[in-house]
DNA sequence: CCAAAAGTGTTATCCCTACACCCATGG
DNA sequence: CCATGGGTGTAGGGATAACACTTTTGG
């Protein structure tokens, strides 16, 4: 699999022409020294001018035969060899001014599960995919991205903010089956706050969203059943593929 | 001022290029024989392949330095003559079928005040700029419009429903002043249902985007008093160009 | 006076919040 | 048995929806 960036040239660059260039904000979590769920996102270092050194957010040039879904995917792939749980447009950023060359990014973000981070973390680290130009941050301490890609994760942060308190999509970060302890847990790491137990319980169990399963973990206190997500729920509200309907509210809980 | 559409050839294509476009679907309000709003929207007869002769969204080839925003506005100005109320990124859609060149449309979406468009289209009506290929449609009855613009439509109207749900977007539908009456036959052909005046009216006193003025418009029946847009309240959440802040909230009424 | 729209009041219901409280397990 | 998290119950507040009711005009 061959890695693809957003150089400022590319053989055969025209400086007279607008190209089209697909990123990803892509999150994640990992457990932090006191087992507390993190936002994380990969990024990945640049070795080209312009911005070389600094990190940016994984993307390539738009092919000429390739949908934009299937550009965010590929990339996607080629930063984190997986497939992501939750994938949707954020926005096309076009400012003359972004970058020396005329460049039109076409930016998505996506959701992986926590779980499968875990074990391609590890299979980068053995395959020889160049891991040392990839790494992963949390999102409240990044460190200065090239072109406006601070903007940008900042905009996505947002939205994954916004989207969690009105849909499911922060499900796109759980495992197969989870308690409902470790879903409130995301929930406070993507919303910056904490949850009463209570409520939250009564809020997810009355939506529908979730099944309970026969399964229990146990640990050091009492076991906390299992739940897993309930098929035909979609994760956010329609895109602009989905079949003329009536639905127009996104803002139910 | 020259018009610009969406040819599929323009002078020196290379077809093994990916060219960027940018289209408005572009929201008034016009009074029906019953004196009832309803929602159009301006369409653009094409006069080239492909789909020569059908109707289009109005837009043009995004120029190599033009901000994306500013195409946008320069579509709406020579389609209409008017400077928007409300203008907002909709959707990159660049799928590879979507037509028979590689083009991606970077689409937004616009409102104009209804009273501003009754004076430009007798303005169009007079001046010279080719008006007889631009026509307004009602949003409920469009006829098949050229590649995804049917789609699109679709998915601007999803987005305009929605957000006059939880925001003032529709404000931007209106003019100096209006009564509440006014305003809630405009709600009222959004989303395409009656709404309690009375409630209505506390809604939105309540919201504190509305102020009173001495003014009273006389009828046949008892005066109404007439209100103004507050200054200071945004029609809409932020945007991807918002600084950091910590409102992630966009569903509040 | 009457019709109809402007505007006010009242009540039931739903959802969310806060918080008290019981349950079950490992140590 | 006790500390701790899992899980249930309940009362108050705010927003909404339904609808009765009063006010003010033109005809």
């Amino acid at each position: 699999m061959t890695r693809t960036r957003i150089p400022a040239s590319a053989p055969g660059v025209e400086s007279d022409v607008t190209r089209v260039a697909v990123s990803t904000v892509i999150f994640s979590l990992r457990r932090d020294a006191a087992d507390c769920p993190r936002l994380v996102l990969p990024l990945v270092r640049r070795t080209r001018d312009p911005y070389d050194g600094l990190w940016a957010l994984p993307g390539g040039w738009l092919d000429i035969a390739e949908n934009l879904d299937d550009a965010a995917s590929r990339t996607l792939a080629e930063t984190t060899g997986l497939t992501p749980s939750y994938l949707e447009q954020l926005y096309a950023f076009g400012d003359v001014a972004r970058s020396p060359t005329r460049v039109v990014s076409i930016v998505y973000w996506a959701l992986l599960r926590a779980d499968e981070v875990d074990a391609q973390v590890a299979a980068h680290a053995s395959g020889g995919d160049a891991p040392e130009n990839v790494a992963w941050f949390d999102v409240n301490d990044l460190p200065t991205l090239a072109f406006d890609h601070n903007q940008i994760v900042d905009y996505a942060l947002w939205r994954l903010r916004n989207k969690a308190g009105y849909s499911r999509v922060a499900h796109g970060l759980m495992a197969d089956t989870f308690t409902l302890a470790e879903l409130r847990e995301v929930y406070e790491a993507i919303l910056g706050r904490r949850l009463d137990p209570a409520n939250f319980r009564r809020q997810v169990e009355n939506s529908g969203t979730l099944v309970r399963t026969d399964s229990f973990r146990t640990g050091n206190h009492r076991p906390a059943r299992l739940y897993r997500p309930h098929r035909d729920v979609e994760l956010a509200d329609r895109g602009p593929l989905a079949a003329t309907s009536s639905t127009h509210e996104s803002s139910t809980t």
